[in-house]
Formats: C-alpha cells, sequence, structure tokens
DNA sequence: TAACTTCTTGACCATGCCATCAAGTAACGT
DNA sequence: ACGTTACTTGATGGCATGGTCAAGAAGTTA
C-alpha cells in the first residue's frame, strides 16, 4: 500500500467517525469525502461500499457508549431500577447519537459489526428483564419481541421528532417506564 | 368545462381516494394517474399540485374515520375508559389507515383542510384528557402536548415499523395506556 | 530521471420523485 | 364538416442519492 493510500484510509476513517457520530450512519457519503479531503470514489476503492466504511468504524464509533450504560447499570441496586435505568439510558443514547441509534435500530441487518453491538446490548437488557419479571416488579406479559421494540419504536421517534427538546423527550420516557412496571395488587 | 375534463377530475378524485386509502397521502402521483387512466401532467393541470388534489379528498378520505371514532368514545362510561378508548382507537386508526395517519402527524402543515380535520381529533382528545385529570384517573403531568406527541409517535412507529402485526401493536398499546394512569395512592 | 505501478479523480449512469410545457388530440358549436 | 378552443400527453428538466470507471496524477523503484 502507498504511502498516500495509507494516508487517506486513516483520513477517510477518521473524518467518517466524525460525520456518522453527529448525522449517523446514513449520512452521504459525499460528505465524508469532503470532509477527508478526498473524492468519493477514493471511498469506494478503498472500503468497497457504504457498508465496508461504517463495518471499519461503527466498533469505535459506539461499542464504548454500549459498554458505558451496561457498566452503569450494572451498579444500580434492585431489578425495577437496573431495568429502568438501561431502558432510559438507551433511549437517551439513541436521542443524542444518531449512530448509536441506527446501531440499536438494525438499520443494516446484513452487517457483521452492526449485529454484534447490537445484540450485545439486546441480551443485557433481556437479562434484566427476566430478573425483573421474576422479581415481579415488571409485567409478566412483556416479552423479549417487546422489549426489541421499545427500543426500535424509540428509536425511530428519535429519528423523525427532532424537534423535541431533550427534556421534552426525557420527561415522556417516564410514562413509558411507568407502563411496564407490575400492576399493584 | 368539456364532458372529458369532467369525467377525468371525477376519475382522478376516485383514483386518488383508492391510491391514498392504502398507500398515505405521499404516495407517487403516477401510481394515481395510473390508476385513474390519465396522464399524471392530467393532475396537475386540473389540481395544481400535489397539494391540491389531497386537499380535494383528504375530507372525504379521512372525515368519516375521525368522526366514527369521536361517537364511538362519547358513548363510553367514565373519563379513564373514555380517554384510553380515544387513545386507542386513534392508534389503531393510525395502524390501519395510512392516510389517516398522515393526517394525524400533521404531514402536510401547511393543507388547510388538513389543518382542519387534524384540530378536530385534536381538541376532543385534549377535552378527554382534561375531563380524566380532572377525576384524577390519569396522570396529572400530561400535557396538551404530551397528548399530541402520543399520537405523533405512535403515527412515525405505525410507518416505519410496518412489519409487524397488528395485533402485537394492539398489544403494545396496553403498555402504553398503563404508564399514563394515576399512580395508586 | 524515467519507467512502472498504484492511486485518485470527477464526470458519468442509474433511480425515483416532483413539476412543467410545447405540441398534439379531441370535444363542441355552428 | 369544419374551425375553434379546451384538454391531454409524455418528453423534459430539476433535485438528491448510490455507485462505477476510464483517464490522468502521483508515489515508488532502479
Amino acid at each position: 500500500m502507498r504511502a498516500d493510500a495509507r494516508r487517506n484510509v486513516e483520513g477517510i476513517r477518521r473524518a467518517a467517525l466524525d460525520v456518522f457520530r453527529t448525522g449517523g450512519l446514513t449520512t452521504p457519503l459525499d460528505e465524508v469525502a469532503k470532509a477527508a479531503g478526498v473524492s468519493k470514489g477514493t471511498i469506494y476503492h478503498r472500503f468497497g461500499s457504504r457498508t465496508g466504511l461504517i463495518d471499519a468504524v461503527v466498533e469505535e464509533l459506539v461499542a464504548e457508549r454500549l459498554t458505558a450504560i451496561i457498566e452503569a447499570v450494572e451498579a444500580v441496586d434492585g431489578p425495577l431500577l437496573r431495568f429502568e435505568e438501561y431502558l432510559l439510558r438507551t433511549w437517551l443514547l439513541q436521542f443524542d447519537e444518531p449512530a448509536a441509534n441506527d446501531v440499536l435500530m438494525r438499520v443494516l441487518p446484513e452487517s457483521e459489526p452492526l449485529t454484534s453491538l447490537f445484540e450485545r446490548s439486546c441480551h443485557f437488557g433481556r437479562r434484566l428483564l427476566y430478573e425483573a419479571q421474576a422479581a415481579g416488579v415488571v409485567r409478566a406479559d412483556i416479552t423479549p419481541d417487546d422489549l426489541a421494540y421499545l427500543i426500535l419504536e424509540r428509536g425511530v421517534i428519535a429519528r423523525a421528532c427532532d424537534q423535541q427538546t431533550r427534556d421534552d423527550y426525557r420527561r415522556r420516557l417516564d410514562f413509558v417506564l411507568r407502563g411496564l412496571r407490575a400492576v399493584r395488587t
């Protein structure tokens, strides 16, 4: 690999991290190209396809955030609070970071790195759901599929309703959480 | 107006009702044209613009459904059930009819007929919210804006998550409704 | 420095949509 | 039956995007 090629690959990676971070994984590649100071053709030549580029950066782009959530949530006491903290932090991440949202929404179902990241978060959440249900603190009729949908739904909303303030978005999350709790007997 | 023109206007209206009903108000006009057996140019000539066509059919397309909800809900007993029935029926309508969903999502904020329809449903819901809050049966911190968002959110979801079955969609609505109820003291 | 290979470029094609308009067609009145 | 006028057509331009490739630029090596 020639020196300029190596330089460009690195530049494109960095530009992609930057652009995808703020705009999500579906940002036009021309913007990445512009940010990297190369032409769109170079990106295709180096990474094969849009997916190729995403695969090359998504881990670095998102893994940290998901890990941070898992760690923070592990430290919370009590199955209900833990489950709710997981959802809350995930939902806020979806609002704050379009790229992470794209991962959680499975925007590219074919991509292996994306799937892997998604599964990591999903399995963790599923465990928390089971534990909370076993403790009788959340509704027993919530399925793992429902959990996935709760996250997918929020992703769709975060994407589409982007004029709402973070505070309003946050406040409304409480309504949803409240609806998942077990009914008092 | 010549006979063929009159015939075409009627044909286009009917085709639009048909096509918009199943595909929503953002369906490409070519499909309406094809269904009406005319060319796209004719639609523009007769209705001026896409919005013009929508304005000409949206009342007939959607008003009936919204009215049906209002009437059915008026007959329900109790402020909580009434409020929940309104949301439930509205949410299901959003799932079942893309065109009604487009109205409730304010897809064309400029269109007067659309706005009028939207307001009709919205005011009714707001009244139910007030009554339910006055009776202490739903959370007091829900604002009229929140109500609008609850509907907008569902619209976005109905659009984007179209592979889920109606039954699953319906079942998940219960979670949301539950979260809106007043906390028992 | 000159030949050779790698690399980059940006014009290009394709898709899908909205919207327009000159030119052709068909209804209507006499 | 014919001229007039209303009407329709579909080819056309515009825009935004994904993706490709021949030709030219630039680095590498002897």
